[in-house]
DNA sequence: CGAGGCCTTGAACGAAATCAAAGTCAGTGG
DNA sequence: CCACTGACTTTGATTTCGTTCAAGGCCTCG
């Protein structure tokens, strides 16, 4: 039932607490550790770095593909920063259907719904290998308090995930199909170029079910709407190679032209002549 | 083209700071003041209270009907939680057209949107008279670091304010109009309750147009859907005016079985005999 | 009483879902 | 090495749900 098969979910490193002999070293164990500074700017959080930036470390912790970060109903704890590689949240509803509710990468924080109930109301996968930092959330409040920009930060973190869901419920809430899979590749896009990446041509790292899930569609309609947009140009597909080939286009598309196949087809089938063998590409909307 | 014509906007009643002679007095002019506690109370956080209640007050606004309370883009300052009344929050999309997020109601915290980017992103409009209770932030987040049940607080409102909206993408990705109708009565019908008002009979505040641009919908989908859940029994609609008569009903609701006149209509139509008068109503979803 | 919102209902259309069948690809084991 | 398996993807045909277009009714308020 579940697309990606979630195992028990052991960290691949066990998140064992410090001993005393390497609480300084951050740069030991292959990097596991992250100070306050970094922690911000993985944020994009301006942070005006004040003291003591050495003795706020954070443990990383490693996740492999297909691994459960946290599942639904955990007691909550800790809140979780991307430092890399791709994730899923998903709800579950009462017949064990997911809902794919988004797809963090660098930079993003995981949890956050858990602090209300102290149990995460949603479910985190990995979809590839995973870096992530451990943000305990008693710690970090208690931090919060000495450090200004710490608790700047934590407010706006969750008011930015806040304002991203509004984003999202008025895209399923007003867009077509088309619309709502141009826009999820031109987000995609600007998250690969933040992070360094190409942003004209990337790999998809979720399956169509899944970005279908994601966008109130089923994978049908994800496949074939990736399809006409290869057809007029507007990107490339090859399975989970796309290239972005007109950005602009994409990002005020709101509904497809006929195409040409579909128009002429639509034509005879009616017994109509085809008098104009292609409408004129009218892709943005009248109201 | 608002269906609400919001006004520019003043207050009704200026939010002027204290003058010296009602510092203290919360009781006065006709109660435009509350403490730390009854904030608590009112967003349903368990306020361990502690000392010096009487010194963090907190000043209320009263708003019309039809007035905006903030707009999109607006510098952000302060935030607001509900003591009476009902309004909605919205979206502009770029050919001016509302998407509603929200209709917040008593206990319910505005404005936490405009936190990440000091700008609003949303507009709140109020549905009907209201009185509002101001939070100015930068206060707020002061008092959080001395009152700890203060800054728990607003931890807490702001992740059950993501996790409603994970429940919103949830349902407009996977519901059917019916199911989401019907979850709407019923998570009003629960507000309602929550507030002391009869959760079995009450009045929409808002207009179909409203209720459908909340709920992804037309407004026709929503008045034939409340008309369908009407001939059915599962609650009475009259304009504005709902009873709610089975609530379980609509709680599990995944689509209405064929009514009666529509399947008889169906099976002429094809030229079928109509042997089975009315199919059993298979209420609950398949998977 | 008339005007303007708001709501209801009907009929036709259309977008996306559903059902169905191949095709592709990675990994596995003979 | 290659055939086989199973997950994922593409594409086509058909159906269905919800929208769109249209008309009329209702209620409030000036």
């Amino acid at each position: 039932m579940l697309s990606t098969q979630a195992s028990v979910a052991r960290p691949a490193s066990p998140a064992t607490v410090p001993s005393p002999s390497m609480e300084a070293g951050r740069q030991r164990q292959g990097r596991l550790w992250s100070n306050l500074k970094e922690v911000c700017d993985l944020l994009h959080i301006p942070a005006a770095c004040t003291i003591a930036t050495e003795e706020l470390l954070f443990q990383h912790v490693q996740f492999k593909t297909g691994q459960r970060i946290h599942t639904i109903g955990q007691p909550f704890d800790t809140l979780y920063i991307v430092n890399s590689g791709f994730l899923k949240t998903v709800l579950i509803d009462e017949f064990g259907n997911e809902q794919v509710l988004s797809f963090p990468m660098k930079g993003d924080m995981l949890g956050v719904d858990g602090i209300h109930t102290r149990h995460y109301s949603s479910e985190a996968v990995a979809l590839s290998d995973c870096d992530l930092i451990l943000l305990p959330f008693k710690k970090l409040t208690a931090l919060g308090r000495i450090h200004l920009e710490l608790e700047n930060m934590m407010y706006g973190v969750m008011s930015r995930e806040l304002v991203r869901e509004q984003a999202m419920i008025g895209m399923l809430g007003a867009l077509s199909a088309e619309a709502r899979v141009a826009r999820f590749l031109v987000s995609l896009a600007e998250r690969f170029a933040q992070m360094g990446y190409s942003s004209k041509l990337f790999n998809l790292r979720m399956t169509r079910h899944e970005i279908g899930s994601y966008l109130g569609l089923t994978l049908e309609t994800v496949s074939r709407t990736l399809s006409a947009f290869n057809e007029i140009g507007l990107i490339s597909v090859d399975q989970r190679t796309i290239g972005i080939k007109d950005a602009e286009a994409l990002k005020t598309l709101r509904r497809l032209p006929p195409s040409r196949a579909r128009a002429r087809q639509q034509a005879t089938a009616k017994g109509k002549a085809g008098a104009e063998p292609a409408a004129p590409a009218q892709l943005l909307a009248s109201a």
